[in-house]
DNA sequence: TGTATGCAAATAAGG
DNA sequence: CCCTTATTTGCATAC
């Protein structure tokens, strides 16, 4: 239960096989992918590989990050909808979770050679239409109504149902943005206590 | 103007 | 349906 250790894909210095698995003893699970397809393929030094080769290729087929996140969509793979800027960045970065970038890599190679196909055919024809697909979206709370969530988190943690529709109603903010916010409250309340435990071991600094 | 990044919404998965 | 824990992203905004 190690929070807030968002495990960044370290390019250097990672055993090619001994990755993958956040706790030694828990359930693997991301989501049930049969790890017994091709292993070769997530071998660290593979993906960095990929991911530079990657940006160059990216690059010369003048597009950029934020195209890229875009045009996922029309690719109309099962799962895959459009991805943003900062996501495409974080990936030709490795600044992704190692399983992250693993589950990308298909995804944005499968994109690349589309694209680099349809440059070759110089079909000049972008986005149509398109896509009804979805991207995640990311409400954004302003600062009052933040305010308001910190005040009724002191005062109760852990309010009920019918309460959170009742505060969700008063700052006009739909009842589950209310419900998450809570629970990452909640979230980050603990990784801030255990900071805290943290330097006061003095583990920290100062 | 494209690219990084900090902070933290939204999701996934087991209860 | 809601919670928790662990993670995946995206908005905003700094480079």
């Amino acid at each position: 239960s190690h929070l807030q250790h968002h495990q960044m894909y370290t390019p250097m210095y990672t055993h090619p096989s001994a990755v993958v698995n956040t706790h030694p003893g828990l359930s693997p699970h991301p989501g049930n992918m049969h790890q017994s397809v091709h292993e070769s393929e997530c071998d660290p030094r593979e993906l960095e590989m990929f991911a530079e080769r990657f940006k160059q290729r990216r690059i010369k087929l003048g597009v950029t990050q934020a195209d890229v996140g875009a045009a996922l969509a029309n690719l109309k793979i099962p799962g895959v909808g459009c991805l943003s800027q900062s996501t495409i960045c974080r990936f030709e970065s490795l600044t992704l979770s190692h399983n992250n970038m693993i589950a990308l890599k298909p995804i944005l190679h499968t994109w690349l050679e589309d694209a680099e196909k349809q440059a070759r055919e110089r079909k000049a024809e972008l986005e149509n239409g398109l896509s009804g697909d979805k991207r995640r979206k990311r409400t954004s709370i302003a600062a009052p109504e933040k305010r308001s969530l910190e005040a009724y988190f002191a005062v109760q943690p852990r309010p009920s149902g019918e309460k959170i529709a009742q505060i969700a109603e008063k700052l006009d903010l739909k009842k589950n943005v209310v419900r998450v916010w809570f629970c990452n409250q909640r979230q980050k309340q603990k990784r801030m206590k255990f900071s805290a435990i943290a330097a006061g071991m003095g583990l920290g600094h100062h």
